[in-house]
RNA sequence: GGGGGAGUGUCCCGAGCGGCAAAGGGGGCGGACUGUAAAUCCGCUGGCUAUGCCUUCGUAGGUUCGAGUCCUACCUCCCCCA
């Protein structure tokens, strides 16, 4: 490890946040002698930001915590163009409307990392539509638009992918890299920001601010980014048994959210206290010391704990905690497991299995997944395997709790409760 | 403007002599083994009121008993020439 005079990029080097500095000595630097403003951009593709954008938003955590002021920029703007780096097609174009819903429904998770207010290290939430949409077109190329080659810009790996495979890449979606630079130059001015971070997939476009920078006279700005987020097996980051894991807590309840890093790969565990918890880094070292064997799952507990309590508290993380004891380790029925509600009378006249898994839980996506599952053995109501799927359920199938207990596979349970 | 090529299962990549619900991967889901891990092995991976019916190969027509496959027009993309 470096030896990093500054106490954000020691923290963030020994924790594992750093792959690209473009200039470790000048930033270190930096970072020793002022209060230092940074920001990471988020764009609004989504109602909430998923387990992959939490490495950034830890970023500006440890940001806060030693000192310095975080901005987190909503893509307002440039969500408007939509991000083509790296990415094998274009997006869908985003309606104002979605962009300022899904800006809304973000912006609730950040809260619980970061800080906000007007103090000297308060975070600050800081939307690009207020500079972006204003633009006035034949002034921007101008001013702007000259700075930038475009021999250079076909050269980044960003786009090459695109080009490389024969297919479009749109002038709008050309131009996001453009408006990203010039909303660095724009946040130095306004703000004094120095510094930009991102995951790696965005070095291009952050240096491309920097030159920005240079040519219409910042101050020195800087880029740091993080390494790209894959487990140990390579899969990317953020998809679990099913779908994304969101960070808002109405797309995706603490319980499911503690279960994804449940189920973390031994390989990751040690790497992931780092990155995702805020425990002490020697205490973290003495967990990854205990961990061998199977003493690794409790370990992987209370990474899932921690990591949940950070971002839906530490009551609901326990709780989850709890809740997974009971179901897995007891066999038994927790009352906060997924609950669907159904009409007693509905269930007094009898549904039939397919139905009950796919209408009323939506565990499995058709009554003709249904039928394979059942085929494959791994539908269970109340821990029993289903093995016809003529079969009906009733009010006999209730358990002594009042529910009947749905399961896909061994990890997915979901609770049907009479009303 | 002219010439040449491409678009396949709503996750992706990709084969496809006129009989095709459409090869093969990857990913995903389930099962076995485990530790709610990884690796490995096996099964599944259009919908439905289901020995049948319906919808799918860029879009719309046409030829044919029958079209992903042939013809026409259109859309989108790529390459070359102007």
């Amino acid at each position: 490890m470096s030896s990093f005079k500054s106490d954000f990029l020691r923290t963030l080097s020994e924790r594992g946040f750093i792959h690209q500095i473009s200039d470790e000595q000048g930033l270190d630097a930096l970072f020793a002698k002022e209060t230092v403003t940074a920001y990471i951009g988020f764009d609004p593709t989504a109602p909430s930001l998923h387990a992959g954008g939490l490495i950034q938003i830890m970023m500006l955590h440890w940001l806060q915590k030693t000192g310095h002021r975080a901005v987190s920029l909503m893509g307002g703007g440039t969500g408007m163009v939509g991000d083509p780096s790296f990415k094998d097609d274009a997006r869908q174009l985003m309606t104002v409307e979605t962009i300022e819903a899904n800006i809304a429904s973000i912006k609730r998770v950040f809260s619980n990392y970061l800080t906000y207010g007007e103090g000297p290290t308060d975070a600050r939430m800081i939307n690009n539509a207020d500079w972006l949409r204003e633009l006035n077109y034949l002034e921007f190329l101008r001013d702007v638009g000259r700075h930038f080659s475009v021999n250079r810009m076909l050269s980044f790996d960003s786009v090459k992918t695109r080009l490389d495979r024969e297919q479009s890449l749109s002038f709008l979606e050309f131009n996001y890299m453009i408006l990203q630079a010039y909303d660095f130059v724009e946040l130095a001015k306004r703000y004094d920001v120095r510094l930009q971070m991102g995951g790696s997939d965005q070095w291009g476009n952050i240096v491309n601010g920097i030159d920005l920078g240079h040519r219409m006279g910042t101050k020195q700005l800087y880029a740091l980014t993080s390494p790209l987020l894959t487990t140990a097996s390579g899969a990317k980051m953020g998809k679990s048994v099913n779908g994304a894991v969101w960070l808002n807590a109405d797309m995706l309840g603490p319980y499911e959210f503690w279960q994804y890093w449940r189920n973390t790969e031994d390989a990751d565990v040690e790497r992931f206290l780092k990155l995702y918890t805020t425990l002490p880094m020697d205490e973290i070292a003495r967990l990854a010391q205990e961990a061998k064997g199977s003493a690794i799952n409790e370990v992987k507990k209370l990474l899932a704990t921690e990591i949940t309590a950070l971002l839906h508290g530490r009551a609901a993380a326990e709780a989850a905690a709890e809740t997974a004891r009971k179901t897995f380790e007891e066999g038994g029925i927790a009352a906060d497991l997924p609950t669907v509600e159904v009409p007693a009378a509905e269930l007094a006249g009898g549904i039939g299995v397919l139905a009950a898994f796919a209408e009323k839980t939506g565990l499995v996506a058709s009554n003709g997944e249904a039928r394979r599952q059942v085929k494959g053995g791994g539908l269970k109501v109340n821990d029993a395997t289903v093995t016809d799927d003529k079969a009906v359920l009733s009010e006999r199938d209730l358990t002594p709790e009042g529910v009947i207990k749905l399961s896909l596979g061994k990890k997915k349970h979901v609770l049907l409760k009479p009303v």
